[in-house]
DNA sequence: ATGGGTTTTAAACAGTGTTCATAAAAATTG
DNA sequence: CAATTTTTATGAACACTGTTTAAAACCCAT
């Protein structure tokens, strides 16, 4: 028993490896720009190697997804500590962008990129963005049982402040700002998730 | 003399003709998905004469994507005929939705996708977008003129209304909206426009 | 040491963007 | 019209890509 257990150690050793490089070059060369011959290389094994553990790139991708979707559940979990859920929901607003231009490889992963949506861990990730996004509803909901909105569609509510943040990190992630100076985006970007709290009050 | 304009008629249409296939089968196949022999094969040429008329692929991504700015341009025209500066805004933000959600793939092209920003081509693009934004900058700063709003800071306004709608139309564009039902989220969409011009109004 | 089961890999296939010498076509000249 | 020069097009090649497969290397119990 214990050799069967220490193969699938073995085993799951080397798909963390396989992962580690693989962010490593996606974090260096852009997503695109690695082969799987790089990944092999940064590893010391051969090309075929790699399809022992991963059934092709796109599993290689969903699995990095899920594990960007992770991390990025992990920059939320101290949002849930703050009891009122107006509070809790600028916290959350702030971390969403925090995350989004901190990370923004991870974030591309998890909202921009164009990915292949083919495979049951994909579904692992969805589940778990579906699980923030959910809390991130509730946290809407809640703010409207305690009546700081008049509306009373926290579906549309959220959705509405998700639109923004999404498009501000978006924007940053994607270099749609050129036609603001670099030094003055980040401010633009402080501004108008003030503004958009601001307009959220009245809502 | 003439023999030579001759020449270069023929030249520009080799590239429209170039362009116009490029432009078809990456409707079709998406961006990455379509290959220089394919396009080749579209215009029954070999794949080196493209090369004679663009420098390379990502030159091809440039016209196309200058291309796709003046569709949009052309999408925003009678926007300007409109008197007043809060219903020419309003038009403005239900016309770049209309345009993400109908011509998914150009508007991909100009504010999402990553491109490859290093041609003169590309230069031309960007003025041309520039002044559609300061066209959308002109029009809330009119608002403000007019005592619209109360805030006076009219490019941060521009710039939270954009982060907005180009949310939600990239959302969409990148198929980021599986947590809501495929029957439901035009409606939702058309809902938070609706919210964020309500919101708008007490800016 | 030998056989059996895993794990690894070299080699190959069909595809990619791109380059270049050569071939074809067109324009210019004698 | 014929010969020459200039322009335009291409086949073949290079180095790369993701992926498959048959063969080699390794591990381990008998």
């Amino acid at each position: 028993m214990s050799i069967a257990e220490r193969k699938e150690r073995e085993k799951e050793e080397m798909r963390r490896n396989i992962l580690a490089a693989a962010l490593k070059l996606f974090r260096e060369k852009g997503y695109d720009g690695v082969s799987i011959r790089n990944i092999a290389d940064a590893i010391e094994y051969s090309p075929a190697t790699i399809y022992l553990y991963f059934r092709d790139k796109s599993e290689i991708f969903a699995a990095l997804q899920f594990e960007a979707a992770s991390v990025m559940r992990d920059h939320f979990l101290p949002v849930a500590q703050i009891e009122d859920p107006w509070e809790r929901l600028v916290d959350f607003g702030r971390r969403y962008i925090d995350f989004g231009l901190k990370h923004s490889d991870l974030y591309d992963l998890i909202f921009i990129i164009r990915a292949p949506m083919e495979y049951a861990e994909n579904q692992d990730c969805w589940t778990l963005g579906i699980a923030t996004h959910q809390f991130f509803v509730q946290t809407v909901q809640a703010c409207v049982d305690a009546r700081y909105f008049k509306s009373t569609d926290s579906e549309a509510i959220a959705y509405t402040l998700w639109c923004h943040v999404h498009g501000l990190v978006a924007l940053f992630v994607r270099e749609r700002m050129r036609m603001y100076p670099e030094e003055k985006r980040v401010e633009l970007a402080r501004k108008s998730f003030a503004m958009i709290i601001k307009m959220a009050e009245t809502l």
